[in-house]
DNA sequence: TTGAAAGCGCTACCAA
DNA sequence: TTGGTAGCGCTTTCAA
């Protein structure tokens, strides 16, 4: 391996002048650039980024903490946030704990340690023990959560219950009367609060609307196919499912087809998320997108931001959603 | 920030001490120790990784490249890359490519000057220029591509002359008799060669077969509807298709459902490789598993025993592979 | 414009 | 069992 020490040796300058040329920090004299340059080109030189941390005290790494890597939603915001860190020169330190608490707290005294200079965390919802470690590592940190449990934090998020109430207000103008939200967990994260409040305040907006709220047990498309199933198996009145995820969007159309219910001529299903399955599934996936590369995107770039100390940052950034218009919902006005 | 000075200052031993009780290196008599650990706990004290980098010249850090996190497959593997890396303490450096040549350069120069420890490359296939930057690092390095043109590289990978034998065999035996074979790109990477080889294999094996080999530009979704939408317009008597991969799969599947020609019973569809969405899109996916997740897994559990120099390591690791079978092959055998 | 030297926080050697 | 110290590869003063 060859050093900054062998460079100005071979170059016969001092290491001080290497040090120059390479950082472009100082002025240098042409010949004795052209010279250290050579020897660098000869050599294959290539500095070391460690040593320079040290001194620097700069790391240029961020850490990014996921439960899940596997999840599409969250792969396609890590690509956010790796891709608009690069264009700054910072680097990604991945962690994924699985929906651990243990590993999470594992991973911070490790970014820590490593001297992660920011901290993105992903994830559905954090324990208060959590949020303290990561107050006491006083990094910037930014998180993208469904359980919005602490106001001085800061977050980049979408606002769902906007989101939720202009779909609803559709599946509504499409005509249907009687609704069925489908929720994971009612009354535990704030998101979904957000959510049903918007769901509720659309339908209530509406005296002719009826509707009714169940919670399943779960928030994969297992669960929602179990309860699909559920549903094929009683008389139901409603005409249109509006859930509260993609996921269990999906399972429940598969579970309505697989007992020969049509979708949406029997009944119509909604989603929420804008994974990217919902446009392969038959019929496609009428849902609210919401954009995970971007939130990635603006979570690194404020983080970058506040890191430099460029400005102060906002503390809540609210992103767009999109309402998604696709086959899986019916229009039933006569 | 507190150092290890201010440790040894605080609990009144010398600096050697203290490094002695965090690593454990060197016996420490009871009292010193508890002293030490006394003051770390009061003073929040953390190892600098960085300095410690330095100069044991380990980083503990491994490089994955890849072209785009957002294909399930890719996120599956950095999952089994990271989970089974963590295991052994080392952390990765996620570098995302886009299938750009000048990035994949530019990040090998990245990590290399990190002192990544190793290197994983994840990628549909690579420029020999990349080739032979990854070669001078010299730096222990797996690949996991489609195009195996180095035969003194680490691969691990998939044994895909057999898996489409036995996929192609499968679907014979369920009395199709007249097949398409869909091809992303005929003859330009080893593992197209391998699998086209591996059907050609299976069909002649079996006289009573016809087969035709059909090339479609590019390997996604898109250009799956596209076939799809063409194979609709025109009569045709194959009654399987066998496609390289499952996105074009689903693409020629959605093609054919939205001119209403019904899978399987009008045709049957089979993929290759066990994307997550081939057991929610209807009818189900019979295809063909890889096992992203452990390919990552084996990769990265390979690479640290290189690393650490545990022993000899093998250069191609063939992982097993599974048949999937699922809804959409006919059974049409009388 | 250049060089000498201090020092970033730590490990590991040698001596005591 | 402990402490002193050299040094990892680099940046950055300070002086020349």
């Amino acid at each position: 391996m060859v050093t900054i020490k062998d460079v100005a040796r071979l170059a016969g300058v001092s290491i001080s002048t290497v040090s120059r040329v390479i950082n472009d920090s100082k002025p240098v004299s042409k010949e004795v650039r052209e010279k250290v340059v050579e020897v660098i080109k000869e050599t294959g030189y290539r500095p070391n980024d460690v040593a320079r941390s040290l001194v620097t005290r700069r790391s240029y790494l961020i850490g990014v903490i996921v439960n899940d890597l596997s999840s599409s939603y969250v792969a396609e915001m890590v690509k956010g946030v790796e891709e608009i860190g690069k264009m700054y020169d910072f680097d990604i330190l991945l962690c994924s704990s699985y929906y651990d608490k243990d590993a999470q707290l594992k991973y911070l005294r490790l970014l820590d340690r490593k001297q992660a200079e920011g901290l993105i965390l992903i994830g559905y919802k954090y324990d208060k023990e959590i949020i303290e470690s990561v107050k006491e590592l006083n990094k910037p940190t930014i998180f993208f959560t469904r359980d919005l449990i602490d106001d001085t934090l800061k977050y980049v998020r979408i606002d769902s219950k906007s989101a939720m109430y202009e779909m609803t207000n559709y599946v509504i103008k499409n005509g249907h009367k009687n609704l069925l939200y489908i929720s994971d967990y009612i009354d535990k994260s704030t998101y979904e609060n957000e959510k049903i409040q918007g769901f509720k305040d659309a339908a209530n907006d509406n005296e002719i609307v009826k509707y009714e709220i169940i919670e399943v047990e779960g928030r994969k498309y297992k669960e929602g196919y179990k309860f699909g199933e559920k549903l094929s198996g009683r008389d139901f009145d409603y005409t249109a499912v509006v859930c509260t995820n993609d996921d269990i969007a999906y399972g429940i159309m598969n579970a309505l087809f697989d007992n020969d219910i049509k979708v949406p001529e029997d009944v119509s299903v909604v989603g929420y998320g804008g994974y990217k399955e919902g446009k392969i599934i038959r019929p496609s996936l009428t849902t609210i997108s919401e954009p995970y590369y971007d939130i990635g995107a603006v979570a690194i770039r404020n983080l970058i931001k506040e890191i430099e100390g460029e400005e102060e940052v906002e503390n809540k950034i609210d992103l767009p959603f999109t309402l998604i218009k696709r086959d899986s919902l019916n229009n039933i006005k006569k």
